[in-house]
DNA sequence: TGCGCACCTGTAAGAACTTACGGGTGGTTT
DNA sequence: AAACCACCCGTAAGTTCTTACAGGTGCGCA
């Protein structure tokens, strides 16, 4: 990194969880927040099987968070998936009657608006850092174009951060680490359409080896079938498409 | 949206690209840069098939570098594949010899130094933001906190703005918008690695006619196969993993 | 009314994939 | 030295997919 001095740049070289979370409140108050979190969906075949990583500074509704499965009825996550521009937030946003106690139950734990920066990327259906305030109208200082990107930077490197910390690459999940290097080579080519025999000819092995490791492969993912090995891989950024 | 007054809000009101462009350059001089250009790799299997998107204030340079293919080689499209975070960028980050040519060429185009803000979405490969500067050292008041803030989320309201306009949701490529509903739901299933008789039972239809839809799908999207018919609509964004 | 299209269904042969068994070398770790 | 693993290869039967042929209904639009 050739920047000379970014405060932000400590992010990246935290040793934990704690210490992230610990840093990046720090800015979030600054900015003029009380509290923030971290929402993170992997995406896999199928919607399940990866659970919804929900963090934040208030351990107590991260847990309720999580307990109440609010993540598929939250409206900022659907936010957050579509948009790739930031959005104050406040109890308007949850005016629909299946969101309405969702809001009551966060404003008892504190939160009563915000400002949410949705994150992308390859691997991710969803990703956003929400910085929360107590109050439930947003003060006017908050609102500003500086914070803006005072608050989108910051979602960036706590984003990138994050996942260098749990290794959200996905990996892991479905023991996906332990894919070898010819297993991948081979998803590779199979998600290019290639049959077994194409993949033989261009790797120069034998077609048995080949359906070796996609066999291996699709049984390291956990899938059923050389078609589902492909998109899990995908999904867990094992592979570009 | 609920902010009272984003200036950055006009750029997802323009209505051609013309005007995008107008509008974010006179955001990028306020910044203290003097150019920007766009680039973008919608995830295609075999990474072929969909051209690189590359756009911005100087037509020629944008011109060339498609010309010259320069998406292959370029350090700053790699950088912004594997990263979430801004990074000022100069002749230092050019130094392999694969690469200095490219500098001297874009050197030669008034590309001396600059900030570039990857951008990252589900059926993107890669994307990303680039602000240039004439001199070949950036200035010292650029490479401030506010900037990367400023920088940054600018980057994203263009991006969105971009896909906006240019509705680069993959749609159209492989004439994917001709997909029948039933074709993405079987798509859908069998991404998940369902056979045809699932589906079948699942959608309650004959297995006959999952695979006739199956079938022209993958001619649609120009896929050789089941396969590569899924890869496919996954990297367009037809179907999400 | 005719045309196009989404949608639905059938048969049959051959190609590709899946599963289940077997075998081997070479390198690293304990 | 033994254990483990990445990597390599084989046969055989059964399932699934692909291709190529065929046909039908119903809806909207010119």
């Amino acid at each position: 990194m050739l920047v000379e001095q970014n405060l932000l740049e400590e992010l990246l070289l935290v040793r934990s969880l704690e210490d992230l979370f610990a840093a990046t409140l720090r800015h979030v108050l600054q900015i003029g927040f009380d509290n923030f979190f971290y929402g993170a969906q992997i995406g896999v075949a199928g919607g399940v099987g990866m659970p919804f990583v929900f963090q934040g500074t208030l351990k107590k509704w991260c847990s309720r968070y999580i307990e109440k499965n609010y993540d598929q009825i939250d409206p900022l996550v659907t936010y957050a998936t579509r948009r790739h521009v930031p959005m104050f937030w406040d109890d308007r946003n949850f005016r629909a009657s299946s969101t309405e106690l969702l809001f009551q139950d966060g404003l008892a734990y504190g939160l009563g608006c915000g400002l949410i920066s949705p994150m992308h990327g390859a691997n991710f259906k969803v990703a956003f850092v929400n910085l929360v305030s107590k109050n439930t109208e947003c003060k006017h200082e908050l609102a500003t174009h500086q914070t803006l990107g005072r608050t989108q930077i910051l979602a960036c490197y706590f984003h990138e951060a994050f996942q260098k910390l749990e290794n959200i690459a996905g990996a892991e999940f479905y023991g996906a680490t332990a894919l070898s290097n010819r297993e991948i080579e081979c998803l590779r080519w199979s998600a290019d359409g290639k049959t077994s025999w194409e993949i033989a000819k261009i790797l120069v092995l034998s077609e048995r080896t080949v359906i070796f490791h996609l066999g291996n492969a699709a049984q390291k993912l956990g899938a059923v079938n050389r078609r589902q090995a492909v998109v899990r891989a995908i999904a867990l950024g094992l592979i570009v498409p």
